[in-house]
DNA sequence: CGTGAAGTTGAGTATGCTCAACGGTGGTGG
DNA sequence: CCACCACCGTTGAGCATACTCAACTTCACG
């Protein structure tokens, strides 16, 4: 297991101005007043991560909880020969580290320059236990949770590259603009090989769909990893395989 | 949409034995005590299914939450084209239709003969309000259904054929354990469609999986969907790709 | 027994993978 | 400041795994 990085480690400042969160409406605290919010600000720290940086690995302690403030994180399994499933990308607002058996189900790294905001997990059950609301909407995360890993099952096992590719660009623009950023055109700020793990396929596959895609006017590649959706029903349609 | 059947219209007895529920101690009723679990008896209903009867729908609104006490029951997800991803298999003791945005994500069907018990979701809310410790137990079950489908993205999106069945037959093994059945052999009750479409398969790939796996000696098929694991220690070097 | 569904096996094919080369880009150090 | 290098992305050629289409067998059930 690889340890944590230096820039993991180190919790950036002590204080943690909750009520300036610009994503408190998307994440956990989003039931709390400003003054519960105090409560949670209490037992949280910032942390800083730079590309690359590992936040913690598959079948670690799962002694901390994390909500993601800045940036882009993927968690990812891995098999032993070293075969990658990245099973989700995460972004501003987005919660990180449930874990059932005490264990973390997956490895944790930062995509992007990230922050985050820590919780221990023992700080945050009190936490729970007090606000009942909070407890709620945290099921309510995990539901969705679920209906998303659902849905990415069946890109997984019943899609082709083509129908893959296009429904990763629709679902990346949707959660942009769910987030109050722009969809189209839509940050991909991941490399080939992170989206060929996310979706089953190698990067050569990816990036010949991405080109194939573009020669059919569909999309086309901008500056700085943005992906312009230049007709969006189209894309609709070879998303679901019509 | 199709409609519910018979079967799964008509509620077999009202009288709901909660206490005599042999799996309460796998479901989201068991942190209740037997004083507790009356008030459950009191909101919930029996349902009965034959092989094939659809339970609820994709899309359907979710009014209802179900607990399979006996039997086997799928859940999946459909393309426009009628391919379908299997997302899960259930047995006794599952919870089945939690729902996030009041519609369910996807549709269930009964395997076997199979038996459920139904709770109208307005009513298990409020229970859920007087009784912490069962929402708790309801995130508890959904972080592990998260991390179970986690390990089945990793498995859809970057195991081969083999490996895919081979970690399909210990997982149906290590469950039937964990419910106090017998592991080995391990009862294979759903069609070899219904496994290809649950590991990304198609049937034919399926079946010469099995006859390959029967070929080298790791397992044997007998009588009744069963399925003898000759050498485990050999299925589990072939799930993970050694 | 007859019938239909489920399972198995075979032959040929296609989608996506492997291996390899090349171009662009950003970071580093001389 | 520029040359170099490593990494990422792209493209090409050939191949393998799993799919498609088809025939046949087995089994459950009438």
């Amino acid at each position: 297991m690889t340890p944590l990085s230096e820039a993991a480690r180190r919790p950036a400042r002590a204080q943690s101005p909750c009520q300036a969160c610009t994503v408190r409406h998307l994440t956990v605290c989003a039931p709390l007043n400003d003054q519960e919010v105090q409560e949670v600000a209490a037992i949280s720290q910032n942390v800083e991560m730079s590309p690359g940086d590992p936040l913690f690995d598959e079948g670690e302690r799962a002694s901390q909880v994390y909500n993601v403030t800045a940036g882009t994180m993927k968690v990812y399994k891995l098999l032993s020969d070293g075969r990658r499933q990245v099973t989700g990308f995460l972004f501003p607002g987005d919660f990180l580290g449930l874990a059932n058996n005490d264990t973390y189900a997956y490895s944790a790294e930062a995509v992007t320059h990230a922050t985050l905001c820590r919780f221990p997990r023992a700080k945050l059950d009190k936490l729970l236990e007090r606000y009942p609301k909070m407890e709620k909407r945290l099921l309510s995360i995990a539901s969705h949770e679920l209906a998303v890993a659902q849905e990415q099952m069946l890109l997984l096992g019943r899609k082709t590259a083509k129908e893959k590719i296009a429904s990763f660009l629709l679902t990346l623009s949707e959660r942009a603009e769910s987030r109050g950023q722009t969809g189209n055109p839509v940050s991909v700020p991941m490399s080939r090989t992170d989206i060929g793990d996310y979706l089953g396929l190698t990067t050569e596959t990816v990036s010949r769909t991405f080109t194939n895609l573009r020669g059919g006017g569909t999309i086309a590649l901008r500056n700085g990893g943005k992906v312009e959706i230049l007709d969006v029903d189209a894309l609709h349609d070879v998303a679901q395989g019509d």
